[in-house]
DNA sequence: ATGACTGCAAAGACTTTGCATCTTT
DNA sequence: AAAGATGCAAAGTCTTTGCAGTCAT
């Protein structure tokens, strides 16, 4: 038997939360976000509702980045890319690896590949400039 | 000033078990596989270990798979599959997708990418094979 | 002898969970 | 009223770290 799902006032904010925002939160600055309209949300909410998008297929994860997970209301295929030094996170969409991968490597390879990730690191422009600075005016 | 390395017998044994096996291991794993012949092992010179092996390239991450960080001792680019069901890990090193990528990115977007990772997720064979048995076969 | 490496245990960080209470239907 | 959702706090995992002792050079 199906589980009943409810409607809940502090559900809703959290996925609007996640959609309206571009930075691909983690559990914790979604919590925060909330915090000043929602002065009783507690964390563990939170995380019982990004455990309940993902098994709805309403959000998707990123990957840890310094330790947490992130999160995407995008669920449409499409790449990452992650700064390795403030964390931030960039969608992709024209970098898009071929629909047929999945099949291409099921096949090759004897595997149910369901689908999959691809992710860039490097350097974000700010995080660039900033290294860059560092390089021409260095501390004593 | 460079830090001097000195010669470790357990950071020897450390590398050669990541290089030795084929699994990906997990930290906890490597301790496991180690505390026979190491007894006196410690789990944080494990983890201080791949850190040192990260920062000297001899070891790359692979992911996190079911909460746990996984290594790879081969760091020539390939991408890897993750089983969703049991969490096990394996090398695909003709799916490599092309070299020019990351700097296709890098122009496109205006980031300074420096690698990615590709990772298929699915059903290992083995685990496809249960979840048929679990069809044909239902508990009661 | 110097300083790198380790064991041990404590601390840290992130996430999950049990239980009583509140809310939705 | 029934059962899902939440708050709170405790517990659970994985990883990092401080310190004293050990080992390599």
């Amino acid at each position: 038997m199906e589980r009943a799902v409810r409607y809940s006032k502090k559900r809703e904010a959290i996925l609007t939360t996640i959609q309206g925002t571009k930075c691909h939160p983690s559990a914790e600055w979604i919590y925060q976000r909330l915090k000043p309209c929602h002065p009783d949300l507690s964390l563990g909410t939170v995380y019982r509702n990004l455990t309940f998008f993902l098994e709805h297929g309403l959000v998707q994860r990123v990957g840890t980045v310094q330790g947490q997970e992130r999160f995407d209301a995008i669920v449409t295929p499409h790449s990452h890319f992650v700064c390795d030094c403030c964390g931030s996170i960039l969608d992709l969409p024209e970098i898009n690896s071929d629909a047929g991968l999945d099949q291409a490597v099921s096949q090759q390879y004897g595997l149910a590949v369901q689908r999959h990730k691809l992710t860039f690191y490097g350097l974000c422009p700010s995080c660039t400039n900033q290294q860059n600075n560092n390089k021409e005016e260095p501390l004593s």
